[in-house]
RNA sequence: GCGGCCGUCGUCUAGCCUGGACUAGGACGCCGGCCUUCCACGCCGGCGAUCCCGGGUUCAAAUCCCGGCGGCCGCACCA
């Protein structure tokens, strides 16, 4: 049984995660979360907040958009026409290959944004074969990973499922920009559901078809892209695998985050900025440096809508390195294209430090005089000379005297050419996007996985206290004399603190204690008979299986500070070995 | 989607080849009780199985056949 297998099965045993609608056989690609792994989600999620967040209040939001949206919003994001594949089967031995790729490697020609039809000749024409069997290949088919539905009753309004949650951002963009009192550069961040229908998702949680995204845009001037944090994380070093090296081959390199932007390996700071802000945030969750990288994407490999992108590197067991996030220079093709099909200005007016006065021609039409003469063409007239540039009229005034206009003589008895001051106290431009973008389940994963250690043939979840769904168990030694209240007492007391704690008496401490481990509570509370005489208890910790005594007002006062990491678990009492060992 | 392997209490599994005594057995876990002065102790009891689903063959199907669904691995696909 591998580390994943054990996984599985400790998370479907004790209630973190299973497949979804097992009654029914259950579906692949869908799990549902059980009691702890809501918890264990929760908590990742909450330190991603603080994470990204919190920590950067002054210039990053978090909002929410809904899970559906119009056709039209994935026609101007592109995955209408992107999110799908052009697919052929082989006829003979069944295997699907993308049909673009095909013909490009055969023909080493580019046939992007060919229709299925066009392509499917192509392959007839030059009598491309299957490449493994050599049999004959199918129609071409289109995949789209888009799930569909229809919003509204009997309705032809076709909406989608959202890919992924950055276009709620980009369509909301200038209500938030508006809402944040034109803050610039500013970082829209949102966690939510999304949904892909993929082909075929079987690696339980890593691959499915509805997820969380936990992501941020972050949108900022092309014309300064300097991030001012950037000092902050320099000499940081990092592994990374950049294209140029990849396609040679070549293993990650570590370095720091200055050389990786010296040597253009990186192409912005911000984006630099967020991969390291996520190699500590992942390693918060428990995965060490030395277990992470940071991969750029080849062109062919990357998103239609990034010019650049990183996906950040987890190994785990059972397939080797898996993809955790995704960082993507998205510069403004989003917004852009949204600016074009809903036809809003989402560009931001960026004020120049000082006005620019700029001289400038203009064209004083004597519109009173103009209109009497030339009647019903004036208007035409008019707007002709509106639309041609000054300089050219001016040129032809001065030249012939006259300019000429729906064969009409225009000279300066109708037009003259006057020159104007004129301030520009800054300019509009469309707001460039690097986005770090995470996906929760698989972060569940992986934290468990990292996790996960056994000791004498017992499991023990070793997860960060922040991200533990329990905190602390509250055992009676045993059931007899005052030894239960007391220990109920406590577990009231702790509840009351907005800790996630649990009472149990049931069977040997022993089985107590390994049952708390398996699912991570990283502190034991054992009421035993000297808590009696002395009013103290034991502190076990799940990780060393370590004892220490204290009294028990002093847990509610020391513990809050283990859990925010103030003081670590042998502050939290004295010393205790139990009599019997 | 293809090929290989697989699908029995919460978990691991026995039974399947060679159909019938299977009311589907066990272990662990879970629940209750007893016991117990610190690491899955012991004893008693209990709950717990659409034998993946549907169809067929048969007097009789967990067992044989067909179809489907789901899982794992490989290919392909996807990020």
């Amino acid at each position: 049984m591998d580390l994943y297998e054990k996984i599985v099965e400790l998370a479907r045993r004790r209630g973190i995660f299973w497949q979804s609608y097992e009654i029914y056989g259950g579906v692949a690609g869908f799990i549902d979360l059980g009691p702890l792994g809501t918890l264990i989600k929760r908590n990742i999620e909450t330190l991603w907040r603080e994470w990204f967040i919190l920590r950067h209040q002054e210039f990053i939001v978090e909002i929410e958009t809904p899970i559906i949206a119009p056709k039209k919003v994935f026609e101007a994001s592109g995955h209408l026409e992107h999110f799908t594949d052009p697919i052929v089967e082989c006829i003979s031995c069944h295997r699907k290959f993308r049909a673009d790729t095909l013909i490009e490697e055969k023909l080493n020609t580019n046939v992007e944004g060919l229709s299925n039809e066009e392509l499917e000749k192509i392959i007839r024409e030059n009598d491309i074969r299957c490449p493994i069997c050599n049999g004959e290949l199918g129609k071409v088919k289109t995949f789209n990973l888009l799930f569909q539905t229809i919003i509204g009753p009997y309705s032809e309004n076709i909406g989608f499922l959202r890919p992924e949650t950055a276009q709620g951002m980009f369509t909301s963009f200038k209500r938030v920009y508006e809402a944040m009192r034109n803050k610039f550069p500013i970082g829209i961040a949102q966690i939510g559901r999304v949904a892909r229908n993929e082909i075929s998702p079987r690696q339980g949680m890593i691959r499915l078809r509805e997820f969380t995204i936990m992501e941020v845009e972050f949108f900022f001037n092309p014309k300064k892209p300097e991030c001012p944090l950037i000092d902050k994380v320099r000499d940081r070093k990092i592994l990374i695998l950049p294209g140029e090296l990849k396609v040679k081959g070549e293993k990650p390199i570590k370095i720091t985050v200055e050389e990786a932007l010296r040597e253009k390996y990186i192409i912005n700071e911000w984006l630099a900025y967020f991969m390291v802000q996520s190699y500590d945030f992942v390693n918060k969750l428990g995965v060490p440096y030395d277990k992470q990288y940071f991969e750029e994407k080849l062109p062919h490999e990357r998103a239609h809508y990034a010019t650049q992108t990183f996906d950040q590197m987890v190994k785990v067991e059972r397939w080797g390195w898996i993809e955790v996030s995704g960082h993507a220079y998205r510069t403004d093709y989003d917004l852009s294209r949204h600016m074009k099909y809903s036809g809003h200005d989402l560009s931001v007016f960026i004020p120049y430090e000082k006005p620019v006065i700029k001289r400038k021609l203009k064209i004083a039409i004597k519109e009173k005089v103009l209109r009497e003469t030339f009647k019903d063409k004036a208007a035409k007239i008019i707007s002709t000379i509106k639309s041609t540039l000054p300089e050219t009229i001016a040129n032809e005034l001065k030249t012939k005297g006259y300019i000429e206009v729906e064969g009409e003589k225009i000279n300066s008895k109708y037009i003259s050419v006057c020159e104007v001051e004129e301030k520009i106290s800054g300019e509009r431009i469309v707001p460039h996007v690097v986005e770090p973008s995470f996906g929760a389940e698989r972060l569940v994963y992986v934290t468990l996985e990292y996790a996960y250690s056994e000791r004498e043939g017992r499991v023990i979840l070793k997860l960060p206290k922040r991200i533990a769904p329990i905190k602390v168990a509250v055992f009676p030694l045993v059931v007899r004399s005052r030894l239960p209240d007391i220990a109920k007492e406590i577990y009231e007391r702790l509840k009351e603190m907005n800790l996630t704690v649990y009472y149990d008496e049931s069977g040997s401490i022993g089985r107590r204690y390994a049952r708390a481990d398996e699912i991570g509570v990283p502190i034991a509370i054992t009421v035993d008979y000297q808590t009696l005489e002395d009013n103290t208890v034991t502190l076990r910790d799940r990780d060393t299986w370590k004892q220490v005594r204290t009294p028990i007002e002093e847990v509610y006062r020391k513990l809050p500070l283990y859990f925010e990491d103030k003081i670590d678990f042998f502050k939290l009492g004295t010393p205790y070995e139990s009599k019997s060992k």
